[in-house]
DNA sequence: TTTCTAAATGCTAATGATTTGCATTTGCAT
DNA sequence: ATGCAAATGCAAATCATTAGCATTTAGAAA
């Protein structure tokens, strides 16, 4: 990014969280730190826009930002989603606490709900799958929202 | 489908189970029956491919397999997901008892859950979401099933 | 049963997200 | 400073899904 007062500590959190052996380009840093900036998981393509159209004279193509999605995801430090009301796949950066959203189906407005009903879900599974070892899991809450709700009347 | 033996009985599921006003065209009839007898939840190409190579002389467009399971699906009659392993959507008509999925990460395995951690979803999350109407959930647990696992040693 | 019409189909071309090939550039270890 | 594997940008390729349009068909009406 292009914001010099941030720059320090942004590095030091890159620093903090960037995967063993990964080369460090301006790239990688910029699509890390957009991530790490948003409230929201993000599609490729608002991740493409925020870096090309954000005053920025870099050049970000398509392929790398691609690319880089992957490869932190196999690096294990973001989390790929597909919602089911959308056709483009969406990146959060793994923090300590996850997030799951309840989905308007109407409107597509996507509200976060604050806990996750799954604390439990390992021993819940874990009895009817034998050797089956949970790393994660995704969960969506359909349904329409209030606002959706009122306009149908 | 062609099996003169089953055609009476399908005949009668068909006609419990369509939607009000919707045409029986023997296209959407052998849909129906392709879903109806698969175990699992079925990617378009899938049914594609079981409605052209079943020594059928009939003619099945991708677009009508397409277009009929959007229909089937705003008459609510099946179920459309994106499973996060996959790159295609998955079908699968709605029963009394719906299902979710652990899957596999590594061999992309598709194991039922037998029951569903989600029965009291609506009291836990309604609480945090005044006004929002609940009209279903996905849910993936992930992980390595215990093959993929011992596998890996 | 025959006629009629809106809805459904098949075909092909278009779309839109994601991936890939390849020549060029760049981190970073030596 | 040098060298090379890894990363990038660009453009073209893929792959799932959708849309346009001429033709066919289900099912209501005559």
């Amino acid at each position: 990014m292009s914001n010099k007062i941030h720059a320090e500590s942004y590095d030091s959190i890159i620093e903090r969280n960037w995967p063993e052996g990964f080369k460090k380009t301006h790239q990688r840093k910029d699509i890390f730190t957009v991530l790490f900036c948003s409230e929201e998981p993000m599609s490729a393509s608002e991740i493409y826009d925020h870096l090309n159209f954000e005053g920025s004279k870099e050049k970000y193509a398509f392929s790398t930002v691609y690319r880089n999605l992957l490869a932190f995801e196999k690096a294990g430090i973001i989390t790929k989603t597909i919602l089911s009301t959308e056709d483009e796949a969406v990146y959060e950066l793994k923090k300590s606490n996850h997030k799951h959203y309840a989905i308007c189906t109407v409107c597509h407005k996507k509200i976060p709900i604050k806990t996750c009903p799954l604390h439990d879900i390992s021993k819940f599974v874990s009895g009817s799958l034998p050797g089956f070892e949970i790393t994660g899991h995704q969960l969506e809450i359909l349904g329409i929202c209030s606002e959706c709700n009122s306009k149908n009347k």
